[in-house]
DNA sequence: GTATTACCTAGTAATTCACTTGGTAATTAG
DNA sequence: CTAATTACCAAGTGAATTACTAGGTAATAC
């Protein structure tokens, strides 16, 4: 597993467009305004994103990007993946040159641990944190402001 | 949070040390034989363990490392955040320049998600790492057997 | 004293990060 | 049709990080 600031621009993208993209597909060069994230970079995390069927883009005036999916079909492993490449950490290519003692089982503990985390992150959905949040804030101040409401949040 | 391949030689290193330092200091020299890692990179990283008191190191001949606790009071998240210097994500400097609105509001809920990574790895410890790995040893096969093959998982 | 170990500093090639520049392709508005 | 708007694409870049090498000093055991 691997996660970097590249992984939390890419989920932060993600969050901003799951909350905006209600009505209507949601523009890079917003999404660029809102996160504070360049638009060129973000145009990479999304050829990322897109080639894992996270996003679809829709050209043109008018045009942006919608989810690929619904945000509860999306996992933040999902994410992370899609943009950092996942790094098949070592495990001993293949346990040729593994010197058969403590390398090999701390590998294994690692893998164990890495998977553990992975699967941690594939059971929180966009939609989880999304609904997650919504309703603390209802919680702690009032239901009235900022996200209650359908359309645009974004104040 | 971050979770590098540096990170991961830390965790490496130190699951090395908790299985070979039952009785006696184990020497850099040895765990960079072990895991493959270069002894001088392993200086680095054990210098920044030091400063986090998760090892302790005895000079001269018959010394090397212990860990700084007992393996049960040192979880992942100690080692990583000790060679991983924890950068603490951008959260909007203050809320001064933070657009007020969705900007604000997706810091928000990154950081809730990185906090909840930062608990599931501080909830696991060194010592949980190894014994639950050690049982899992002794159910699938023979307890005499130092290190198999069998699972492959973590994709 | 000498060997062994931790401990420390500086430098470095390769990679990654986040971004800039400068395009092309599809779609809509006029 | 033209022009504007958007996604899409490729190359390059300074800064940081990675994992390592080289060359030390300091403490301790024998």
């Amino acid at each position: 597993m691997r996660l970097s600031t590249k992984g939390r621009y890419a989920v932060t993208a993600m969050l901003d467009l799951a909350l905006n993209g209600k009505n209507g597909p949601v523009t890079l060069a917003e999404i660029s305004e809102n996160q504070g994230i360049s638009l060129s970079y973000l145009e990479q995390l999304f050829a990322a994103l897109r080639n894992k069927d996270l996003v679809r883009g829709v050209r043109g005036p008018g045009g942006g990007y919608y989810l690929g999916k619904s945000a509860d079909e999306i996992s933040i492993a999902n994410i992370i993946c899609a943009v950092d490449e996942w790094v098949e950490f070592t495990r001993c290519g293949g346990r040729q040159n593994c010197s058969g003692g403590a390398r090999c089982l701390t590998h294994t503990l690692w893998d164990d641990l890495s998977s553990e985390i992975f699967n941690f992150l594939a059971n929180i959905s966009l939609g989880d944190l999304v609904r997650r949040n919504l309703g603390k804030k209802e919680e702690e101040e009032s239901p009235l402001s900022v996200v209650g409401d359908s359309n645009s949040q974004a104040a």
